[in-house]
DNA sequence: TGTTAGCACTCAGAGAGAACGAGTGCTAAC
DNA sequence: GTTAGCACTCGTTCTCTCTGAGTGCTAACA
């Protein structure tokens, strides 16, 4: 069966009294709430054909219609009008971003909280892999006669470190040997074509100083690993007990220390084609889990540059505020985008 | 009136069933729970003495007793055995401390990410200021025509980084001398005694480079600013939701959201008078915080070298397993202590 | 043919009251 | 000083009824 405009209508009316207050919609609310001027009884008759073809749902028989996860995906491809975020929200998200330039992943963790304030949804973020980038400079610093600082900067001003304790006394001779022939074999290439074997073929170039190296390439190789993977943040994951749906102590509970473990988080958003500046709205079951079956994610990807991209997300109830979240996370990708083009490629600071 | 050693005995039990099952106590329970072999009636009587001294109070009439603030405060002191922490516990707390040697602030977060794990309550950390600490080294590195970073390391290890742009294009030559500058100026001496005086008349020194060196100093002294201060990181907030005390939602939810604000908990731990090793146990309202009137703090200090000591700690209801949360923290605090010791003295890595 | 008024029916939730039981304080006897 | 006995309190739980929001169906209406 066609939806005709009157029903499309009536299933997105009740569909957003739905998402705001979280009650059943009955016939009588429909009717009166609208210009529609139709009796309850038109309505319920309608409502009567939606349920039948599977976009809503009834509690039980005395209770108003609930929308059916079918119904939330008709209405997220169909139905769904654009929404502007407000001026005062984008404002706020402007100042929270304009606050110094930090390294990349900092900058994005403190996205993920401002997203997290704003929205009331709990977010997450993926940073990009850094497998395309490169290390620009592998410094060692002495520390004292015992201690050097080894410090990896790559060519998108990530900068790793490490202290390092040594059982003879060092001195800056050797150090200047080490980090030599560090930067001559490791750096201008891109993490991701380092190998171990590359690494390990290092420890044999200067035996008499093994003791002292090979902790070195170890955190080198720990740092290249590191880089090559991304890495999740989540903020608010207890934004969940604002929803009535996580009324539930133990419920909510067990659902927050399963959002904070990260991995199925993971998992979805992997599953995200990369390589385009776009958003995927995953309801409910849609994502396969079954600790998640209840939940919503709204994610959109956000480049970094022109090898590199991450992902934001929303994660809420399925009766989430599909209209604001989209238009939210878009807004902060946008934002993000641009911040990177600016770091990257813009004028000065 | 002086409490006999049977009145100890039987506050102690109760106070250690309350803590235990969140329940009222009745005089019934602790005659058949233990060896006193008295009837309920003769433990009600001392109940009814108990409760005239402030130690216990009740619900209601019907309802067994519950132990005061002034009862946990003298269990506390007199009563509480000591308790030791579990091989297990102790094993995935090494496990846990034992992975890569890092930046100190992020062992510390580590830190209290186990330590809310194993011990099921908020956790908190200040890391240390660093105001005693120096700089080792300002690095200046080259990454493209137009950008450059600058790198600050500490003798203590910590390492800050930042990105800058550039309006015209910058050659090795200027950021050489810019980082003598730097050095020359700002390297060993201690981070407390930098004045933005000092950093200011830089700028004098090299006007043709104004531009480019003042964003640098600008760094500089938020570096700077930012190690004179203590960091705050909190774990665990959601860790309240398994006390039956935050079974209303909203209550439960607000506490959360004012706990993660930080500042009053940073507020509280401030008052722990600095530069020994020691736990403080601060119960309920003697916090002085109306919010946290529900709620106690344990506290440990713990001493990251001579001139810097920073605090771990623990938050949970009143009705909170002092022994075992005085037991774990001191193992973490003496955890934390010794791999700095380890970190800054020890032997080879 | 679509719309509506009317009506019987369903069922969750609120409220009232009764029964229960855990616990107390007091008294009198041991 | 200790304990058995007993009346009393009061939160909790259960049952039952009542209420009202909402439904589906039928018959009449435009």
């Amino acid at each position: 069966m066609e939806l005709g405009d009157r029903k499309k209508k009536i299933l997105q009316l009740i569909i957003e009294s739905y998402i705001e207050t979280a009650e059943p919609v009955g016939s009588r609310y429909i009717a009166k709430k609208n210009d529609l001027s139709l009796s309850p009884a038109t309505i319920r008759n309608e409502m009567a054909d939606l349920e039948e073809m599977g976009y809503l749902e009834q509690p039980h028989t005395s209770a108003g219609r609930v929308p059916s996860q079918a119904g939330y995906r008709f209405y997220v491809d169909q139905l769904m009008e654009r929404y502007f975020m407000t001026m005062a929200d984008m404002e706020r998200v402007n100042q929270a971003l304009k606050l110094q330039t930090e390294e990349i992943d900092k900058i994005i963790a403190r996205v993920c909280q401002v997203m997290s304030d704003v929205t009331d949804f709990t977010t997450v973020a993926v940073t990009p892999k850094h497998d395309k980038s490169r290390i620009k400079k592998l410094d060692l610093v002495m520390i004292d006669a015992h201690s050097f600082l080894a410090v990896i900067v790559t060519d998108n001003a990530i900068v790793k470190n490490k202290l390092f304790r040594t059982s003879g006394t060092i001195d800056e001779k050797a150090l200047k040997l080490f980090s030599g022939l560090l930067n001559q074999t490791l750096t201008n290439i891109s993490i991701g074509s380092i190998t171990l074997d590359m690494i390990n073929s290092l420890k044999k170039a200067v035996p008499e100083y093994a003791n002292e190296l090979i902790p070195v390439l170890n955190f080198v190789h720990e740092v290249v690993t590191q880089l090559d993977r991304s890495n999740l943040y989540m903020k608010g994951a207890n934004n969940i007990l604002k929803y009535p749906e996580f009324a539930d102590l133990d419920k909510a509970r067990s659902f927050i220390e399963f959002l904070e473990d990260g991995e199925a988080v993971s998992e979805i958003i992997k599953k995200v084609p990369d390589g385009a500046e776009q958003t995927s709205i995953i309801i409910g079951s849609e994502n396969n889990n079954p600790h998640m079956a209840g939940s919503s994610l709204i994610l959109r990807t956000y480049k970094i540059d022109d090898t590199a991209y991450g992902c934001l997300g929303l994660i809420g109830p399925i009766r989430m505020d599909y209209r604001k979240a989209v238009s939210d996370i878009e807004y902060f990708g946008r934002r993000l985008s641009l911040l990177f083009e600016e770091i990257f490629h813009g004028g000065e600071t």
